[in-house]
DNA sequence: CCTACCGATCGGTAGG
DNA sequence: CCTACCGATCGGTAGG
């Protein structure tokens, strides 16, 4: 209570601290998953008691929570705000590519955070799995209807469904985390590939 | 030691119990990661006490360790042994797409094993860690070789290296265990749309 | 944001 | 393969 007497004035450091502890757990949720991230190693990162941290948060699960969905929002986010600004002449395949830059940009911009929503969902407890699970699958109704449009164009590969191209393109996007690197390569020529990859 | 006095006759309970503690890690492992398995929850699925897993292992390091490393070796003695019976006539994209089946047949087959070593990866301790990645690095040497050789054939979507498209096929490939679902369609099916991504 | 602390649970050991 | 147990550590609470 002591440090909520003078809220006004604390309320910048409150939020920063909040930012750091979710920058904290976000780093730890990538490398460790849930259950091995522990409220002590959140704390000792920020530079405060594990106890301090229920001053912020009502629990970790909370603190998973609001990582993990923040994290897949970003991408949504980045994904929706491109294909909206796109001009009416783009085709198909010009979506496709841009939709993948994009996908590919929030994840590394936000690395921490979208790699502990996939690496966390594993061993995270029920309510957090479900919450995830619903920001999950928003996200990836995009990926549903742009796949389908590329489909039906005939802008990809004769003979493969809707549904594989859509899995195998997520699987592709998401599985990059584990070995991109920043220098290798610039992520729009990646996106480039990719989409050289899915369509023809 | 009581269980050891008629150490012959006891031999093949012995090698059951240990494999069906592994069959249970391999279980507990893929759905909940490392640290979240404990030696509790193993000893209860096989219906024996968490102390007497030490009389079959030494640690649960070596549990975790035995299951990741068998999970990654099958697919490894699959598509190696696959490749190695392709007739001398085969040609390149008979080969890559003869791997890719063999791969999600062998994911498939042993998909608690395998899944097993992909998610526990992440929070498990150094040493399982280290010893995990030898076991996946000759693997991926495979298809080092397998992509090098279809990028130089001329069978791969133009602009693409071959880095780029081993990693894509990688990503596709264990991205599957995410979403493949037994009756969904026949694993070869699967495997020739994969082969039609990446190929032409 | 802190100190002090609790009940639960963990991997592992002793000894049979 | 068991009972009994230990030291360490966890998420979380009390009270300031």
């Amino acid at each position: 209570m002591a440090g909520r007497t003078n809220k006004k004035v604390s309320e910048p450091i409150e939020a920063k601290s909040r930012r750091e502890i979710l920058d904290a757990a976000a780093r730890l949720l990538r490398s460790q998953g849930y259950k091995a991230t522990t409220l002590r190693d959140i704390a000792e990162e920020v530079g405060i008691r594990a106890a301090s941290i229920y001053y912020h948060f009502e629990s970790k699960e909370e603190i998973a929570s609001t990582v993990m969905n923040e994290g897949v929002d970003w991408v949504f986010d980045a994904v929706t705000a491109t294909l909206q600004h796109l001009p009416a002449s783009a085709g198909i395949n010009d979506r496709v590519t841009a939709a993948i830059a994009a996908h590919l940009n929030a994840l590394h911009k936000h690395s921490d955070y979208t790699s502990a929503a996939m690496k966390s969902y594993a061993d995270a407890p029920d309510p957090v799995r479900q919450l995830a699970r619903e920001h999950r699958r928003r996200y990836e109704s995009i990926w549903v209807r742009l796949i389908d449009d590329a489909v039906a164009a005939g802008a990809t590969p004769p003979g493969v469904s809707s549904e594989t191209l859509r899995l195998a393109a997520l699987g592709m996007l998401n599985w990059s985390p584990e070995w991109y690197r920043a220098g290798r390569q610039s992520i729009d020529r990646l996106a480039a590939e990719f989409a050289a990859i899915l369509l023809r």
